[in-house]
DNA sequence: CAAAAATACATAAGAATCCAATGTATTTAG
DNA sequence: CTAAATACATTGGATTCTTATGTATTTTTG
């Protein structure tokens, strides 16, 4: 099953935001495998998707950019600034109250992991 | 605290859903404050997003409405059709499944209820 | 009793967000 | 050498919710 697209609205952010908290700097090819892969083809980020995601996310100062060359092909990584660390765990408490709100609200029950 | 307005997005459709599921019949405003009770005033869901949802739930074939008078004060009752009650469980489903995986994603544990 | 708040419906314009499609270019695998 | 994978990016469009506005009735409160 993959899910609905409007279910992800809303989601990518914090998404991206916490792989790269998990994983100091990723390039944007890397974090649409990584969320495959991750959730075993569940959620797929597409390109058109996640690069504007980015370009938002560093222009309100979350990230920071660094350019590679592999070859001739250019990588660039994204890393979280020190106030993309701070919005990072606000967003994952946002995302996990919301959850719990939700279980609720849809009579939910949680597996006990 | 009020969540930010886009998590709830994608979720609208499901929230009406269930709640006419468990309550066979409610109108608009209803839901609205039961949203509001049943979540703390954590979920507001206003009117301007509410009625255009219930109108969208009306015409897929979902829902199906009945107006009372209430003195001289119109009040337009919305149920569950048949295709509405399975539909609702879909959705239920693949939200809950949907927010597993984002536990998993977003490393969030799950509270033993 | 008059004014304010709550109840109850609804629409319209706009912002935000993601998707599908498209484009370019390099590298690797068959 | 050709196809697939890697890697960046933009554009137009659909969807969805918010803000603002509108109408009207009923209840509460000072």
């Amino acid at each position: 099953m993959i899910f609905s697209s409007e279910l992800i609205k809303g989601t990518m952010k914090t998404i991206v935001l916490k792989l790269l908290a998990d994983n100091k700097k990723m390039y944007g090819y890397e974090i649409t495998q990584r969320v495959k892969q991750l959730t075993m083809d569940k959620i797929q980020i597409t390109e058109g998707a996640l690069y504007p995601t980015l370009h938002a996310l560093e222009s309100e100062g979350l990230l920071t950019t660094e350019t590679e060359y592999i070859g001739k092909r250019v990588r660039k990584y994204y890393s979280l600034s020190p106030s993309g660390k701070t919005r990072t765990k606000e967003k994952v408490i946002e995302i996990a109250d919301f959850m719990e709100t939700m279980q609720i609200l849809l009579d939910i029950k949680p597996r006990t992991a």
